[in-house]
DNA sequence: TTGTCGGCCGATCGCCGACAA
DNA sequence: TTGTCGGCGATCGGCCGACAA
Protein backbone atom coordinates (compact mmCIF):
# COMPACT_ATOMS: atom_id res chain seq x y z
CA UNK A 1 0.00 0.00 0.00
CA UNK A 2 1.36 3.38 -1.17
CA UNK A 3 2.27 5.35 2.59
CA UNK A 4 1.30 8.70 0.58
CA UNK A 5 -2.41 7.23 -0.75
CA UNK A 6 -2.34 5.70 2.63
CA UNK A 7 -2.14 9.19 4.45
CA UNK A 8 -4.57 10.80 1.83
CA UNK A 9 -6.82 9.01 2.78
CA UNK A 10 -5.98 8.98 6.28
CA UNK A 11 -6.27 12.67 6.21
CA UNK A 12 -3.76 15.54 6.88
CA UNK A 13 -4.70 15.41 10.75
CA UNK A 14 -3.12 12.00 11.21
CA UNK A 15 0.21 12.19 11.85
CA UNK A 16 2.35 8.84 12.33
CA UNK A 17 5.90 8.40 14.02
CA UNK A 18 8.58 7.10 11.68
CA UNK A 19 10.58 4.04 12.77
CA UNK A 20 13.79 4.54 15.74
CA UNK A 21 11.10 7.26 17.28
CA UNK A 22 10.78 7.53 20.88
CA UNK A 23 6.94 7.69 21.35
CA UNK A 24 4.84 7.59 24.77
CA UNK A 25 2.16 4.69 25.02
CA UNK A 26 -0.96 5.09 26.97
CA UNK A 27 -2.62 2.41 27.83
CA UNK A 28 -5.88 4.63 28.61
CA UNK A 29 -6.26 6.42 25.46
CA UNK A 30 -5.41 3.11 23.61
CA UNK A 31 -8.37 1.18 25.74
CA UNK A 32 -10.49 3.92 24.86
CA UNK A 33 -10.08 3.02 20.96
CA UNK A 34 -10.12 -0.43 21.06
CA UNK A 35 -13.08 -2.44 20.48
CA UNK A 36 -12.47 -5.04 23.10
CA UNK A 37 -10.96 -3.97 26.17
CA UNK A 38 -6.92 -4.89 26.33
CA UNK A 39 -6.01 -7.14 28.67
CA UNK A 40 -3.04 -5.22 30.03
CA UNK A 41 -0.70 -6.93 32.15
CA UNK A 42 -1.30 -6.64 36.15
CA UNK A 43 1.75 -4.85 36.37
CA UNK A 44 0.66 -1.84 33.94
CA UNK A 45 -1.69 0.44 35.82
CA UNK A 46 -4.20 1.83 33.05
CA UNK A 47 -3.67 5.59 33.71
CA UNK A 48 -0.14 5.19 33.61
CA UNK A 49 2.28 6.34 30.55
CA UNK A 50 5.25 4.07 28.83
CA UNK A 51 8.11 5.29 27.35
CA UNK A 52 8.74 3.37 23.89
CA UNK A 53 10.19 3.25 20.33
CA UNK A 54 8.73 2.38 17.75
CA UNK A 55 10.28 -1.00 16.32
CA UNK A 56 7.68 -1.47 12.91
CA UNK A 57 4.78 0.87 10.96
CA UNK A 58 2.72 -0.60 9.17
CA UNK A 59 0.63 1.05 6.69
CA UNK A 60 -2.90 -0.84 5.80
CA UNK A 61 -6.43 -0.80 4.61
CA UNK A 62 -9.17 -3.22 5.19
CA UNK A 63 -10.06 -5.55 2.72
CA UNK A 64 -14.03 -5.00 3.18
CA UNK A 65 -14.19 -1.32 3.63
CA UNK A 66 -10.75 0.09 2.23
CA UNK A 67 -10.63 1.94 5.51
CA UNK A 68 -6.90 2.51 6.42
CA UNK A 69 -5.30 1.74 9.33
CA UNK A 70 -1.63 1.08 10.82
CA UNK A 71 -0.22 -1.46 12.96
CA UNK A 72 2.86 0.03 15.20
CA UNK A 73 5.14 -2.16 16.86
CA UNK A 74 6.34 -0.64 20.35
CA UNK A 75 9.11 -1.60 22.85
CA UNK A 76 9.34 -0.24 26.26
CA UNK A 77 12.52 1.53 26.64
CA UNK A 78 12.68 3.80 30.07
CA UNK A 79 15.75 5.08 28.65
CA UNK A 80 14.93 6.35 25.64
CA UNK A 81 15.36 10.50 25.47
CA UNK A 82 12.15 11.64 24.08
CA UNK A 83 12.95 13.97 21.35
CA UNK A 84 10.43 16.37 20.10
CA UNK A 85 11.51 16.59 16.48
CA UNK A 86 11.70 13.01 16.18
CA UNK A 87 8.62 11.33 17.95
CA UNK A 88 6.05 14.08 18.64
CA UNK A 89 2.64 14.53 16.40
CA UNK A 90 3.80 17.87 15.50
CA UNK A 91 6.93 16.00 13.83
CA UNK A 92 7.32 17.84 10.24
CA UNK A 93 6.46 15.02 7.50
CA UNK A 94 8.59 14.20 4.83
CA UNK A 95 8.53 16.55 2.12
CA UNK A 96 5.43 14.99 -0.24
CA UNK A 97 5.84 14.78 -4.22
CA UNK A 98 2.40 13.40 -4.48
CA UNK A 99 -0.55 15.72 -5.22
CA UNK A 100 -3.99 14.85 -3.68
CA UNK A 101 -7.29 15.86 -3.42
CA UNK A 102 -10.39 14.87 -1.37
CA UNK A 103 -14.46 15.80 -2.23
CA UNK A 104 -17.21 14.61 0.71
CA UNK A 105 -19.93 13.22 -1.98
CA UNK A 106 -22.87 14.94 -2.34
CA UNK A 107 -26.49 13.70 -2.61
CA UNK A 108 -26.25 14.48 -6.17
CA UNK A 109 -22.79 12.63 -6.10
CA UNK A 110 -24.09 9.40 -4.12
CA UNK A 111 -27.37 9.26 -6.16
CA UNK A 112 -27.44 5.98 -8.03
CA UNK A 113 -27.39 6.82 -11.36
CA UNK A 114 -26.08 9.97 -11.43
CA UNK A 115 -22.45 11.33 -11.92
CA UNK A 116 -19.25 12.95 -10.15
CA UNK A 117 -18.89 16.58 -10.16
CA UNK A 118 -15.24 16.68 -10.29
CA UNK A 119 -13.86 20.15 -8.50
CA UNK A 120 -12.13 22.21 -11.32
CA UNK A 121 -8.61 21.90 -9.27
CA UNK A 122 -9.18 18.26 -9.14
CA UNK A 123 -9.23 17.52 -12.93
CA UNK A 124 -7.48 19.91 -13.99
CA UNK A 125 -3.84 19.32 -11.13
CA UNK A 126 -4.92 15.56 -10.60
CA UNK A 127 -6.26 13.19 -13.49
CA UNK A 128 -4.58 13.20 -16.68
CA UNK A 129 -4.20 16.34 -18.95
CA UNK A 130 -7.61 16.90 -20.71
CA UNK A 131 -7.34 17.51 -24.60
CA UNK A 132 -9.74 20.35 -24.98
CA UNK A 133 -9.84 20.69 -28.92
CA UNK A 134 -12.49 17.57 -28.80
CA UNK A 135 -15.88 19.27 -28.47
CA UNK A 136 -16.70 17.89 -26.12
CA UNK A 137 -13.26 16.80 -24.13
CA UNK A 138 -13.70 13.38 -22.37
CA UNK A 139 -11.39 10.75 -22.22
CA UNK A 140 -11.08 7.81 -19.99
CA UNK A 141 -8.83 7.88 -16.53
CA UNK A 142 -7.97 4.67 -14.66
CA UNK A 143 -7.16 4.91 -10.66
CA UNK A 144 -5.95 2.39 -8.60
CA UNK A 145 -7.48 1.69 -5.13
CA UNK A 146 -5.68 0.94 -1.89
CA UNK A 147 -6.07 -2.77 -2.78
CA UNK A 148 -4.05 -2.20 -6.45
CA UNK A 149 -7.67 -2.83 -8.36
CA UNK A 150 -8.05 -0.61 -10.93
CA UNK A 151 -11.30 1.30 -11.65
CA UNK A 152 -12.07 2.98 -15.03
CA UNK A 153 -14.26 6.47 -15.33
CA UNK A 154 -15.32 8.60 -17.91
CA UNK A 155 -14.09 11.93 -17.45
CA UNK A 156 -16.02 13.99 -19.44
CA UNK A 157 -15.95 18.44 -19.65
CA UNK A 158 -19.48 19.52 -20.79
CA UNK A 159 -22.67 21.47 -19.96
CA UNK A 160 -23.56 24.99 -19.70
CA UNK A 161 -21.42 26.41 -17.91
CA UNK A 162 -18.82 23.58 -18.54
CA UNK A 163 -17.53 21.82 -16.01
CA UNK A 164 -15.69 18.16 -15.37
CA UNK A 165 -17.72 14.81 -14.74
CA UNK A 166 -16.98 11.62 -13.93
CA UNK A 167 -20.14 9.03 -15.92
CA UNK A 168 -19.61 5.81 -17.14
CA UNK A 169 -17.71 3.76 -14.32
CA UNK A 170 -18.66 6.32 -11.20
CA UNK A 171 -21.78 4.72 -10.27
CA UNK A 172 -19.98 0.80 -10.06
CA UNK A 173 -17.80 2.20 -8.42
CA UNK A 174 -19.95 3.96 -5.64
CA UNK A 175 -21.63 0.62 -5.69
CA UNK A 176 -19.02 -1.73 -4.95
CA UNK A 177 -17.75 0.62 -2.67
CA UNK A 178 -21.14 0.97 -1.10
CA UNK A 179 -20.40 4.66 -0.53
CA UNK A 180 -23.30 7.29 0.39
CA UNK A 181 -23.37 11.42 0.71
CA UNK A 182 -20.99 12.81 3.21
CA UNK A 183 -17.99 9.63 2.53
CA UNK A 184 -15.24 11.50 0.95
CA UNK A 185 -13.61 10.47 -1.78
CA UNK A 186 -9.73 11.03 -2.65
CA UNK A 187 -7.93 11.39 -5.82
CA UNK A 188 -3.85 11.52 -6.05
CA UNK A 189 -0.84 11.30 -8.29
CA UNK A 190 1.38 9.35 -6.33
CA UNK A 191 5.40 10.08 -7.01
CA UNK A 192 5.22 7.42 -9.43
CA UNK A 193 2.83 9.34 -11.73
CA UNK A 194 -0.03 6.87 -11.06
CA UNK A 195 -3.38 7.97 -10.39
CA UNK A 196 -5.38 6.77 -7.18
CA UNK A 197 -7.82 6.44 -5.56
CA UNK A 198 -9.20 5.94 -1.76
CA UNK A 199 -12.51 6.25 -0.01
CA UNK A 200 -12.63 8.14 3.72
CA UNK A 201 -15.99 7.01 5.11
CA UNK A 202 -18.16 9.11 7.30
CA UNK A 203 -18.43 8.53 11.29
CA UNK A 204 -20.72 5.69 10.48
CA UNK A 205 -17.78 3.24 10.44
CA UNK A 206 -16.67 4.10 14.05
CA UNK A 207 -16.60 0.70 15.11
CA UNK A 208 -12.78 1.09 13.88
CA UNK A 209 -11.86 -1.92 15.62
CA UNK A 210 -8.68 -1.65 17.30
CA UNK A 211 -7.02 -4.86 17.33
CA UNK A 212 -4.18 -4.98 19.36
CA UNK A 213 -0.83 -7.27 20.32
CA UNK A 214 0.93 -6.62 23.79
CA UNK A 215 3.21 -9.30 23.01
CA UNK A 216 6.56 -6.90 23.67
CA UNK A 217 4.43 -4.92 26.53
CA UNK A 218 3.84 -8.00 28.61
CA UNK A 219 7.26 -9.30 27.95
CA UNK A 220 8.90 -6.11 29.02
CA UNK A 221 6.59 -6.70 32.05
CA UNK A 222 7.38 -10.05 32.77
CA UNK B 1 -37.62 -26.89 11.97
CA UNK B 2 -40.19 -29.13 10.64
CA UNK B 3 -38.93 -32.57 10.60
CA UNK B 4 -40.83 -33.35 7.61
CA UNK B 5 -39.07 -30.49 5.47
CA UNK B 6 -35.72 -31.58 6.38
CA UNK B 7 -36.11 -34.99 5.42
CA UNK B 8 -38.13 -33.52 1.93
CA UNK B 9 -34.87 -31.69 1.80
CA UNK B 10 -32.53 -34.10 2.91
CA UNK B 11 -33.67 -36.59 -0.09
CA UNK B 12 -36.07 -40.22 0.56
CA UNK B 13 -32.32 -41.64 0.65
CA UNK B 14 -31.69 -40.41 4.02
CA UNK B 15 -32.70 -42.30 7.04
CA UNK B 16 -31.89 -40.91 10.71
CA UNK B 17 -31.99 -43.11 13.48
CA UNK B 18 -34.83 -42.79 16.18
CA UNK B 19 -33.50 -41.45 19.72
CA UNK B 20 -32.82 -44.71 21.78
CA UNK B 21 -32.15 -46.58 18.81
CA UNK B 22 -29.06 -48.86 18.84
CA UNK B 23 -26.50 -48.01 16.16
CA UNK B 24 -22.87 -49.25 14.85
CA UNK B 25 -20.43 -45.91 14.91
CA UNK B 26 -17.71 -46.24 12.41
CA UNK B 27 -15.06 -44.18 13.11
CA UNK B 28 -13.46 -44.38 9.11
CA UNK B 29 -16.37 -42.97 7.98
CA UNK B 30 -16.70 -40.39 10.20
CA UNK B 31 -13.05 -39.38 9.51
CA UNK B 32 -13.76 -39.31 5.76
CA UNK B 33 -16.74 -37.21 5.44
CA UNK B 34 -15.54 -34.84 7.98
CA UNK B 35 -13.86 -31.56 6.85
CA UNK B 36 -11.20 -31.40 9.32
CA UNK B 37 -9.45 -34.81 10.87
CA UNK B 38 -11.42 -35.92 14.43
CA UNK B 39 -8.84 -35.79 16.72
CA UNK B 40 -9.51 -39.81 18.10
CA UNK B 41 -8.72 -40.56 21.60
CA UNK B 42 -5.93 -43.10 21.37
CA UNK B 43 -7.99 -45.85 22.59
CA UNK B 44 -9.86 -45.97 19.52
CA UNK B 45 -8.49 -47.58 16.54
CA UNK B 46 -9.53 -45.67 13.29
CA UNK B 47 -10.57 -49.01 11.54
CA UNK B 48 -13.00 -50.17 14.70
CA UNK B 49 -16.80 -50.17 15.22
CA UNK B 50 -18.53 -48.67 18.37
CA UNK B 51 -22.14 -50.27 19.17
CA UNK B 52 -23.45 -47.11 20.13
CA UNK B 53 -26.77 -45.44 21.43
CA UNK B 54 -28.63 -42.18 20.15
CA UNK B 55 -29.21 -40.03 22.66
CA UNK B 56 -30.39 -37.44 20.77
CA UNK B 57 -31.65 -36.32 17.09
CA UNK B 58 -31.19 -32.51 15.89
CA UNK B 59 -32.57 -31.43 12.78
CA UNK B 60 -31.02 -28.09 11.46
CA UNK B 61 -30.68 -25.91 8.43
CA UNK B 62 -27.39 -23.77 7.53
CA UNK B 63 -28.33 -20.14 7.96
CA UNK B 64 -26.44 -19.50 4.69
CA UNK B 65 -27.06 -22.10 2.40
CA UNK B 66 -30.08 -23.36 3.64
CA UNK B 67 -28.77 -26.70 3.86
CA UNK B 68 -29.87 -29.53 5.92
CA UNK B 69 -28.00 -31.65 8.53
CA UNK B 70 -28.46 -33.44 11.35
CA UNK B 71 -26.19 -33.16 14.67
CA UNK B 72 -26.57 -36.85 16.60
CA UNK B 73 -25.65 -37.55 19.88
CA UNK B 74 -24.14 -41.53 20.19
CA UNK B 75 -23.50 -42.80 23.65
CA UNK B 76 -21.18 -45.88 23.36
CA UNK B 77 -23.22 -48.80 24.46
CA UNK B 78 -21.38 -52.29 24.26
CA UNK B 79 -23.93 -54.48 25.27
CA UNK B 80 -26.60 -53.01 23.41
CA UNK B 81 -28.63 -55.32 21.21
CA UNK B 82 -28.78 -54.47 17.15
CA UNK B 83 -32.50 -54.58 16.63
CA UNK B 84 -32.14 -54.72 12.94
CA UNK B 85 -35.57 -52.99 12.76
CA UNK B 86 -35.29 -50.54 15.27
CA UNK B 87 -31.61 -49.34 14.23
CA UNK B 88 -30.85 -49.72 11.15
CA UNK B 89 -30.98 -47.68 7.89
CA UNK B 90 -33.74 -50.13 6.36
CA UNK B 91 -35.96 -49.40 9.11
CA UNK B 92 -39.17 -47.98 8.09
CA UNK B 93 -40.03 -44.42 8.29
CA UNK B 94 -42.79 -42.88 10.24
CA UNK B 95 -46.23 -42.87 8.15
CA UNK B 96 -45.57 -39.54 6.69
CA UNK B 97 -48.63 -37.35 6.46
CA UNK B 98 -47.20 -34.74 4.62
CA UNK B 99 -46.60 -34.62 0.72
CA UNK B 100 -43.96 -33.12 -1.04
CA UNK B 101 -42.66 -32.49 -4.75
CA UNK B 102 -38.74 -32.33 -5.70
CA UNK B 103 -38.15 -30.51 -8.75
CA UNK B 104 -33.90 -29.99 -10.22
CA UNK B 105 -34.16 -26.40 -11.68
CA UNK B 106 -33.58 -25.88 -15.46
CA UNK B 107 -31.66 -23.51 -16.94
CA UNK B 108 -35.12 -21.84 -17.75
CA UNK B 109 -36.16 -21.89 -14.34
CA UNK B 110 -32.89 -20.36 -13.29
CA UNK B 111 -32.60 -17.84 -15.71
CA UNK B 112 -32.67 -14.39 -14.06
CA UNK B 113 -35.86 -12.93 -15.44
CA UNK B 114 -37.67 -16.46 -16.54
CA UNK B 115 -40.58 -17.93 -13.95
CA UNK B 116 -40.33 -21.08 -12.67
CA UNK B 117 -42.25 -24.09 -14.72
CA UNK B 118 -44.29 -25.74 -11.95
CA UNK B 119 -44.85 -29.91 -12.92
CA UNK B 120 -48.35 -30.52 -13.12
CA UNK B 121 -48.21 -32.26 -10.17
CA UNK B 122 -46.89 -30.54 -7.81
CA UNK B 123 -49.06 -27.30 -8.40
CA UNK B 124 -52.26 -29.74 -8.13
CA UNK B 125 -51.62 -32.02 -5.02
CA UNK B 126 -49.28 -29.37 -2.71
CA UNK B 127 -50.34 -25.86 -4.06
CA UNK B 128 -53.32 -24.44 -2.83
CA UNK B 129 -55.96 -25.45 -4.83
CA UNK B 130 -56.64 -22.70 -7.90
CA UNK B 131 -59.75 -21.23 -8.76
CA UNK B 132 -59.93 -22.77 -12.30
CA UNK B 133 -63.55 -20.44 -13.04
CA UNK B 134 -61.00 -17.21 -13.28
CA UNK B 135 -59.51 -16.73 -17.34
CA UNK B 136 -56.64 -16.96 -16.14
CA UNK B 137 -56.73 -18.82 -13.03
CA UNK B 138 -54.05 -17.02 -10.72
CA UNK B 139 -53.30 -16.98 -7.66
CA UNK B 140 -50.63 -15.97 -4.62
CA UNK B 141 -49.44 -18.47 -2.77
CA UNK B 142 -47.20 -18.19 0.66
CA UNK B 143 -44.33 -20.89 1.36
CA UNK B 144 -42.35 -21.03 4.46
CA UNK B 145 -38.54 -21.93 4.70
CA UNK B 146 -36.21 -23.66 6.84
CA UNK B 147 -35.85 -20.88 8.86
CA UNK B 148 -39.46 -19.62 9.05
CA UNK B 149 -39.17 -16.98 6.77
CA UNK B 150 -42.63 -16.74 4.69
CA UNK B 151 -41.88 -16.61 0.69
CA UNK B 152 -44.28 -15.00 -1.87
CA UNK B 153 -45.27 -16.45 -5.09
CA UNK B 154 -47.57 -15.60 -7.70
CA UNK B 155 -48.98 -18.57 -9.48
CA UNK B 156 -50.74 -18.50 -12.89
CA UNK B 157 -51.99 -21.34 -15.02
CA UNK B 158 -51.66 -19.90 -18.99
CA UNK B 159 -50.28 -20.71 -22.13
CA UNK B 160 -50.94 -22.97 -25.08
CA UNK B 161 -51.30 -25.74 -24.16
CA UNK B 162 -52.17 -24.65 -20.35
CA UNK B 163 -49.45 -24.95 -17.59
CA UNK B 164 -48.51 -24.31 -13.99
CA UNK B 165 -45.66 -20.94 -13.62
CA UNK B 166 -44.31 -19.29 -11.03
CA UNK B 167 -43.87 -15.71 -11.75
CA UNK B 168 -43.54 -12.47 -9.80
CA UNK B 169 -41.54 -13.66 -6.84
CA UNK B 170 -39.90 -16.44 -8.37
CA UNK B 171 -36.93 -14.07 -9.46
CA UNK B 172 -36.03 -12.45 -6.22
CA UNK B 173 -36.17 -16.18 -4.55
CA UNK B 174 -33.45 -17.81 -6.81
CA UNK B 175 -31.59 -14.38 -6.22
CA UNK B 176 -31.81 -14.24 -2.52
CA UNK B 177 -30.94 -18.32 -2.61
CA UNK B 178 -28.61 -18.06 -4.84
CA UNK B 179 -29.75 -20.92 -6.76
CA UNK B 180 -28.37 -22.19 -10.55
CA UNK B 181 -29.68 -24.63 -12.69
CA UNK B 182 -29.25 -27.86 -11.32
CA UNK B 183 -30.06 -27.67 -7.58
CA UNK B 184 -33.38 -28.62 -6.47
CA UNK B 185 -36.43 -26.60 -5.34
CA UNK B 186 -38.54 -28.72 -2.58
CA UNK B 187 -42.04 -28.20 -1.99
CA UNK B 188 -44.10 -29.92 0.86
CA UNK B 189 -47.41 -29.35 2.42
CA UNK B 190 -46.88 -30.84 6.22
CA UNK B 191 -49.14 -31.95 8.55
CA UNK B 192 -50.66 -28.78 9.64
CA UNK B 193 -51.61 -27.86 6.50
CA UNK B 194 -48.49 -25.13 5.73
CA UNK B 195 -46.71 -24.61 1.99
CA UNK B 196 -42.80 -24.79 3.01
CA UNK B 197 -40.15 -24.36 0.45
CA UNK B 198 -36.72 -26.07 0.62
CA UNK B 199 -33.69 -26.29 -1.49
CA UNK B 200 -31.02 -28.82 -2.41
CA UNK B 201 -28.17 -27.56 -3.90
CA UNK B 202 -26.19 -29.80 -6.51
CA UNK B 203 -22.73 -31.17 -5.94
CA UNK B 204 -21.02 -27.18 -5.89
CA UNK B 205 -21.53 -27.60 -1.81
CA UNK B 206 -19.97 -30.79 -1.13
CA UNK B 207 -17.44 -28.82 0.99
CA UNK B 208 -20.51 -29.93 3.65
CA UNK B 209 -18.33 -29.59 6.82
CA UNK B 210 -18.94 -32.67 9.43
CA UNK B 211 -18.48 -30.57 12.42
CA UNK B 212 -17.77 -33.01 15.34
CA UNK B 213 -17.88 -33.01 19.33
CA UNK B 214 -16.10 -36.33 20.46
CA UNK B 215 -17.67 -35.40 24.14
CA UNK B 216 -19.27 -38.66 24.91
CA UNK B 217 -16.92 -40.76 22.86
CA UNK B 218 -13.47 -39.70 24.98
CA UNK B 219 -15.95 -39.90 28.04
CA UNK B 220 -16.83 -43.44 27.88
CA UNK B 221 -12.97 -44.55 26.73
CA UNK B 222 -11.90 -42.32 29.85
C1' DT C 1 -46.69 -32.21 -20.21
C1' DT C 2 -43.03 -28.82 -20.00
C1' DG C 3 -38.36 -26.66 -21.69
C1' DT C 4 -36.79 -22.97 -24.55
C1' DC C 5 -37.36 -19.10 -27.38
C1' DG C 6 -38.56 -14.41 -29.28
C1' DG C 7 -41.75 -10.59 -28.68
C1' DC C 8 -43.05 -6.86 -26.12
C1' DC C 9 -44.05 -3.59 -22.57
C1' DG C 10 -42.91 -1.04 -18.56
C1' DA C 11 -39.33 0.25 -15.08
C1' DT C 12 -35.03 1.63 -14.20
C1' DC C 13 -30.41 3.34 -15.32
C1' DG C 14 -27.70 6.76 -16.46
C1' DC C 15 -26.24 10.79 -19.67
C1' DC C 16 -27.65 15.39 -20.72
C1' DG C 17 -28.25 20.70 -20.32
C1' DA C 18 -30.92 24.11 -17.59
C1' DC C 19 -30.80 26.66 -13.87
C1' DA C 20 -29.64 28.67 -9.42
C1' DA C 21 -26.98 28.92 -5.26
C1' DT D 1 -17.90 27.14 -9.84
C1' DT D 2 -20.87 23.25 -8.83
C1' DG D 3 -25.29 21.07 -6.61
C1' DT D 4 -29.84 19.66 -7.95
C1' DC D 5 -33.44 18.91 -11.10
C1' DG D 6 -36.38 17.15 -15.02
C1' DG D 7 -36.04 15.20 -19.59
C1' DC D 8 -35.25 11.41 -22.32
C1' DG D 9 -33.09 7.59 -24.78
C1' DA D 10 -31.05 2.97 -24.06
C1' DT D 11 -31.04 -0.99 -21.57
C1' DC D 12 -32.89 -4.56 -18.75
C1' DG D 13 -36.30 -7.25 -16.15
C1' DG D 14 -39.85 -10.00 -16.49
C1' DC D 15 -44.60 -11.59 -18.33
C1' DC D 16 -46.51 -13.58 -22.40
C1' DG D 17 -47.85 -17.31 -26.05
C1' DA D 18 -45.72 -20.16 -29.77
C1' DC D 19 -43.75 -24.24 -30.62
C1' DA D 20 -41.44 -28.55 -30.22
C1' DA D 21 -39.43 -32.25 -27.59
Amino acid sequence: LDPQLWHACAGAMVHMPHVGASVIYFPQGHAEHAASLPEFPPSLAITCTVLCRVLSVKFLADTETDEVYARICLQPDPLGDLDPHEGSPASPTLPDKSASFAKTLTQSDANNGGGFSVPRYCAETIFPRLDYSQDPPVQIVLAKDVHGIVWKFRHIYRGTPRRHLLTTGWSNFVNQKKLVAGDAIVFLRNAAGELCVGVRRSTRGTTTSVNTSLWHLTAAAA
